[in-house]
DNA sequence: ATACTTGCAAATGATTTGCCAGTGT
DNA sequence: ACACTGGCAAATCATTTGCAAGTAT
């Protein structure tokens, strides 16, 4: 899998803003690309490559779809997460870094809000010494269903 | 992979009661398993599944020893761990549930001593409404080292 | 015209499954 | 004996790589 962008973040409002960072980049607006990035601009979570391959452009492949979206993450426009077992979801970069929460008895995912972690981040780096980070890796746990609920089992 | 112990953990001393557990729980005793079970007892971290084959028998192969682990897991024998993106990770059950930290720059793990995590645990509880649990997937961060070397790559 | 992109086939890495021969109880 | 285990081949899933043909600039 691409690993994490190589640049900064760009975060972007539009399709033509995005396909403007695109270009400033050394890269080409081509058919594929241009409907893959309106696939991301429409969606409300983060969506598989096989996902995005079907959506955006009949005949785009799995491979392709691969090797744009590593592009897109390149450039900044783009980033991935991993959450649970399944693939990985891609998603268009935003102003805020976001970051998700995992529930691993139901796979139910939550993204957090921004400074709603700001306590527990220090308090766990002051008392572990590492910095959480749920950007890429989300926070993994039992969400609130789980728990009144008493299932601690895993999801697959 | 197989996923999480299909029952409780079931923390034991030495091989000789593990292999109690197993028999008790309808399990044979074989020289693979003996075998395993010596290297997971004799290993100071977790370990993939090519590295323990290749410890236990000579002779013991890659899917043998997934379908061994798995049932070693169902008897609350064993568990596994996922570090990033490489291979699942697997020790024996401990006492105390182990929880992990997991630095996304250069790829260090750090078990988490059992009640470091217990305030940031609530907090995150009471603000996310996720409580979090480390013991499959790893706290993901940036650990002391790289913060202060300002590292922020991703691990390959 | 040239370099970047794409489609398709094939390779890789992790894990799972089928099946039959081997062995613990 | 019988059911559980182990070995080996092959399948599956996510992702990557090679390469020749297609296209944006």
């Amino acid at each position: 899998m691409p690993d994490s962008p190589l640049s900064a973040a760009r975060p972007v409002a539009d399709l033509s803003s995005a396909l403007a960072v695109l270009r400033e980049n050394g890269g080409r607006v081509s058919t594929s690309r241009r409907a893959l990035l309106q696939v991301l601009f429409d969606a409300t979570s983060p969506l598989s490559v096989e996902h995005l391959a079907a959506q955006a452009v009949p005949s785009l492949d799995v491979p392709s779809t691969y090797r744009t979206l590593e592009r897109l993450e390149e450039v900044g426009l783009v980033r991935h997460v991993h959450l649970g077992h399944g693939p990985g979801l891609y998603e268009l970069t935003h102003q805020t870094e976001r970051e998700y929460a995992w529930c691993e008895s139901c796979g139910k995912a939550a993204s957090i809000e921004p400074d709603r972690l700001d306590a527990a981040r220090s308090l766990i780096e002051q008392s572990i010494g590492y910095r959480p980070r749920f950007g890429h890796f989300p926070l993994v746990g039992l969400c609130a269903d789980c728990l009144s609920a008493g299932r601690h089992g895993h999801h697959h």
